[in-house]
DNA sequence: TTATAAGCGAGACGGTACGTCTCGTCTTGGT
DNA sequence: ACCAAGACGAGACGTACCGTCTCGCTTATAA
């Protein structure tokens, strides 16, 4: 049993922790993940490769660390509300809305490669897919089921319908063109996604 | 200017590229993706480095190849009719079928491992993701054009929806679970699937 | 201009001091001397890195004053008299005894290892090797200097010969030996060679 | 037992191992030699570390290799005769001959910078003594053997002499003196050395 | 008798070098 | 000409120590 000691995170420098955040985003975004090295996020963080490994254990792992903060930090500057999809009462306008800012999201540079990297390595790796999903899609996954709920509530939904599967028919074919590229992903199409899914979710006669 | 000889493809040694695959299959099932390098698939299949790299690009292309050709050989394998979607003139079930055979599929590992680490290299590299949907992903989905096709023209699915979308209400739900793990794929998540979606393409009263 | 604010040696912890001594000295003889790390000193010691740091310059210099510390309480043990070379009369029995004696000290692990370590050391650099000489070589040639002095006065020396050379054919030939491992070190060698030098030195006929 | 599988010297690259010897032995001479990394020599002579890694254990390996080949390209210059001891029926005078020529050469920053190291790493590390003292040291105490065999049929030494014991009184206090810089090593040192030590070994009347 | 400032244990930090691994290219015989 | 074999330049890996730098915590004067 190779009983590690752990760090004392109460001496934890917040300073290089910043640092490796920042470096290690701009590196992804500029070179790709493969070319994002460890040592490369240490040499322009101006920090010792140890104060990498010492706190994490995986150039995916600081990525993944990197890019909660950085949604974090936005999801402060946006408000008190935070992210969470409205409810206007009309469940189609609703998810469009939410669709589209999903699609706008996916479309931007800073937002799409570190996602894609941490995806791609979620897919290979098990550990890192379990992190990805629990703290990165899980929670945005929950914001869905909260207004799928209300929906069902108000008649909109089928009773019947499991609403963890009733989302995957609006993130599944987004996150599928997104992660492939097989076809462009625009307004037009979240709005398609949302007729048919929703159509699909409605009672029947 | 870097004047590329291509070498002669007349004069390749079938049995390397035989070895080569099996090779490549055989470690990325054993040791996962990012462990295999072409080092390793050079010693398994007894043969020079140089070999792999005179007729592949990189270690995605050979793997893409490898696992092309396991899925032509199992086609060739399953009979004269190739893959193609049945056509029972009831689409809910001919879907059922094929999505229940794909999840069976996801869950076999010689099939899983490759074609995930397939995936995720195509997620975070354009060119072998272009490579992957056109040559592997592209002709399946084409086989859920032609019976949606048939479908829409025996007024079983809207005539204003576009194929293309419609396919995605299908496979991206599973696709997203298959890659990023968050549910387990059964035969009853395939089902529930397809009866939203058919649901949701079926014509409006 | 850096100014080096001296430690106050007044309030110096003794305590520290003799197990930062037994540390070194143990380390050295149990792993060697490249493998004693200034890291591995402190931690056996119990003791801060930094406790090293500001009382020596080097590991080397740690380990030179544990070794004197250890050299001055095996004088002191020894009784009133020191170390010194007796004087019987008979120049070539008094030399044999103690090079017979030094031979025995470098068959010694405890001494050997350290001293090994610090001669090593000293040839390479050479502020150290000043302070190996000065203050652990030195003292113990002015012993031969003092002897070989009273033997010249009484005739069994040569008059016109420089004594810092006459007393190197005593302690060259041994020191070469036992830095560099060419043969065995026993007492028939220290004989033979105070054979030889004495027989150098004697008066001419 | 963990076989090494040893590289195929046949397909060695003599132009990296000649520009990782004179990138040796120039790092010695400009930064002294614990400042020398194996990094360093690999940069400077524009080769990948493993290809010294591959042919060497050690920095000190290299090192000894690069200054044997220094040496034997010295002696092919040298001449038809090579190094040896002259013979001109004079002991003590063929002796001044030699031993000032060694002074000279432990004067001569080229030589003495790596010879040194290579002593110092000799004397704490018993594998690479081992070699230093057969590989370099012994072919030139041989030469001793060889000259002080002739004195000793001439009737110049005293024939209960065990030679090897002799040429100790020339080499050790030399090398003595060199290693730990007592004191400066001159031409005269040399001859008073000499002088005294063929005085101890000629016939007692 | 307290306060105050030093030394202390601990250990995180920015670095350098280690020795290993794999990359993709180049070279040498063998078939 | 292609091949198996593998040496090569390159450079990232993750580890070990370097010497410096805070941290709180004794602990011993000097107010």
């Amino acid at each position: 049993m190779t009983e590690m000691k752990a760090p004392d995170s109460a001496r934890r420098s917040e300073r290089s922790r910043r640092a490796i955040y920042e470096a290690a985003l701009a590196l992804v975004g500029e070179v790709g993940y493969p070319k994002t090295t460890v040592e490369g996020i240490a040499a322009r963080a101006g920090v010792g490769k140890q104060t990498i490994y010492r706190w994490w254990p995986s150039k995916a792992a600081v990525l993944l660390e990197a890019f909660l903060d950085m949604a974090d930090q936005a999801a402060e500057a946006a408000g008190p509300g935070g992210y969470e999809i409205p409810d206007t009462g009309d469940l189609e306008a609703d998810l469009r809305t939410v669709l589209r800012a999903t699609v706008d999201e996916m479309n931007t540079p800073v937002y799409d490669a570190p996602a894609r990297a941490l995806a791609a390595e979620g897919v290979v790796n098990a550990e890192v897919g379990a992190q990805f999903v629990e703290r990165l899609l899980e929670p945005q996954l929950q914001l869905y089921v909260t207004r799928l709920r209300a929906a069902q509530e108000a008649g909109q939904v089928r009773s019947g319908i499991d609403l963890r599967i009733a989302l995957e028919l609006f993130t599944g074919p987004l996150a599928h063109r997104w992660l492939l590229r097989t076809l462009p992903l625009t307004h037009e199409y979240a709005d398609q996604i949302v007729d048919c899914a929703v159509n699909g979710l409605a009672p029947r006669d």
